[in-house]
DNA sequence: CTGAGTTAGTTCAGACTCAGCACTAATAGA
DNA sequence: TCTATTAGTGCTGAGTCTGAACTAACTCAG
């Protein structure tokens, strides 16, 4: 079982890729897509079918019986590799095992009982050897944190982890045998939505998450923005209502201090008196506590506007709504689409927002994908 | 004397563009760029040396004179091709001719008496002829527009013009026997940044303008952003100053009514109580009157807001900016630093700020990049 | 001045990839 | 069963690339 695909070349791993990606794929399909003649399809295909990387799939695609031969779709086998992906916060690691294709296997939790790299290693190594359990092998491991690892192995820095240059990726591959990619949790979160999620047909999109803080990940020209700044949280502190509260940083009315859940939850039990959970917040606000609803409501307004912004300095076709947060949306929606009524112009396209499930596994998942993309891509 | 590059493909497209845009590049320079080996380009150059597209230029490039045979760069010939690019206003066309590197010329202005298409066409015939004065011959004329021209010919709406659906392109052709392309003024001033200016060598930056409204481009993975919203100002009503002025769509302390210069002028004027020019208000601001000083420093302030903004969505190498307005940013400059302190993270990349002339010969060398790039490029 | 060292660029032969052509394969419908 | 239609395949020749071996043009040490 070859390590990567990485023997692939040109137009072969071009094809590969687009199969992966694209699903089931006739040859004439691709022939098209790749814009490649037929013989060069029988010729390129030959190989990987004979290899087992693509097999033919007879699903009756239930497309509308055509005149002529059936196309032949050929397809990769989603479960001949499996990835482990490893979310890491300040006090515990969820992860996940999936297929080629990203899909779910299983999911599982631990709790990191400090913070300290070798402790951390510890429970991350009997983490994936439980989540092991659920697939045949295990192909690669792939670990996202909120911090940067510029080289998908050492971590720089990681401010919730406080670690500063710990060299993660190689104490993981020691303590597991498995290859570990280590990568920025948004900017994984965007390749996920990128190869496999809501932006896999899209050109060009973003991603903005609500959560502890406010994250954001953006896709241009089919390829992630990773400038030194990515994932690293500049977007936390744009500055959204002028009469907002103030973040740990000192700005008022910014993105971490409107729309993180923290915040929403203090307003809330500062306005009310109480101590009150994140739900508790967004049930009290659907039932109608105008205490709650205007809190609620305020961060919707900030919401709305920074998906304007977002849709106005960056053009997306879409924007990716994810995060813990995410009910936020589905409580505050009028008052995010009355946010970008305001700023957009209205001659200008309506913003097509999109709502993700933003629980954990979907961040562990981004892990996944990061190690997915690097057995498919090798390393860069 | 061929009509475009078109009979070019592949490699020695590149080849040529990347001499082109890149200065005198020797074969050894050319195949490390192009990742080629260096029999490739012996092939490669030959023909297009043959053919007189490029030329091995003997200048002794100051380069410290190293060990070995030293290089033959090769470059094109910027005066073999001219090209005319012409900007519209309302009430005034301007007009440059340039070479094939865009270096101008001549440059030249006319009113125009209405807006009237057949008018603005005669007009821009006849700047054209006198223009092409200067050069042996004349390739293609491009045009840029505050408006959209999707297919590069007919104008869909130009507001200032008051035009819709207009097939201007074909009337200017018709009438000066040039290939004409015409294009938004944004795009092609980012397209002339991107070829030829401060983005020549960023794979990621964006144009911001101030005039008689704000502009802006974008350029990702070396690509202009070209949304359907492009260059058509989505980010003049962006919201910069809750305590601003309004601008006539209704948008409290927006970049239109914070940063353009009748906002600027009409604060000023207002507040002084007599007529005021943009330069008066910025000398009055430089000179210490406080009003003028106050209008100036919030119109810095919004404009260091919006760089922040640009930077921390898009995260460009660097920020151009431009426009008729740019001597703002002369005078303003520490209220302009001290908002992207206010709203950047420390720990992101400091802005990198390229200030670049804004006068309307700029936004005319634009129209003309175009006209070299449908040259070069041929119509897409 | 001369020859060694170094880098730039060229020639040639062989490998690889591609598309056009002519073909076979598999289906629907007459 | 035959025809029309579309999918996919062997073959060949054209084009493009690279490695190896070469020549070219310079610096520098002696």
């Amino acid at each position: 079982m070859p390590v990567t695909w990485e023997p692939l070349r040109g137009p072969s791993h071009a094809l590969a890729l687009d199969v992966l990606l694209h699903g089931p794929l006739s040859r004439v399909e691709l022939a098209r897509r790749l814009d490649l003649s037929a013989p060069s399809l029988s010729r390129l295909t030959k190989p990987l079918v004979d290899s087992g990387l693509l097999v033919e799939v007879d699903e009756n695609r239930s497309r509308d019986p055509r005149l002529g031969r059936p196309q032949r779709p050929l397809d990769v086998v989603p479960d001949a590799h499996h990835f482990i992906g490893i979310k890491l916060t300040g006090d515990v690691a969820y992860g996940v095992i999936t297929t080629l294709r990203a899909d779910v296997v299983t999911s599982a939790e631990r709790p990191l009982p400090s913070t300290d790299p070798d402790a951390t290693v510890a429970v991350i190594a009997e983490l994936a050897v439980a989540l092991a359990d659920s697939a045949p092998s295990v192909t690669a491991l792939g670990i996202s944190i909120g911090g940067r690892s510029p080289d998908h192995s050492l971590v720089s820095s990681a401010p919730f982890l406080d670690w500063t240059d710990v060299p993660f990726g190689s104490m993981v591959e020691a303590a597991t045998g498995l290859p570990v990619v280590v990568e920025n949790d948004l900017v994984a979160l965007t390749e996920a939505e990128h190869w496999f999620g809501a932006g896999r047909d899209a050109r060009r999109f973003a991603v903005v998450t609500i959560g502890a803080g406010v994250g954001y990940g953006l896709v241009v020209g089919g390829q992630v923005v990773t400038g030194i700044d990515a994932g690293f949280g500049p977007v936390g502190h744009i500055p959204l209502n002028p009469n907002g509260p103030v973040c740990f940083a000192g700005h008022r009315g910014c993105s971490t201090a409107m729309l993180s859940i923290p915040a929403i939850c203090a307003q809330a039990s500062a306005a009310l008196g109480r101590t009150l959970g994140y739900d508790e917040v967004l049930d009290l606000a659907a039932a109608g506590d105008p205490a709650a609803r205007r809190v609620v409501d305020d961060a919707g307004h900030a919401l709305g506007l920074l998906c304007a912004l977002v849709g106005n300095l960056t053009m997306p076709e879409k924007i990716v709504l994810s995060g813990e947060g995410i009910r936020l949306v589905e409580v505050a929606r009028p008052a995010i689409d009355e946010a970008i009524m305001e700023v957009r112009d209205i001659r200008a396209e309506p913003l097509d927002l999109v709502i993700r499930p933003g629980d954990f596994s979907q961040w562990a998942r981004g892990a996944a994908v990061m190690a997915i993309q690097t057995y498919v891509l090798g390393t860069d």
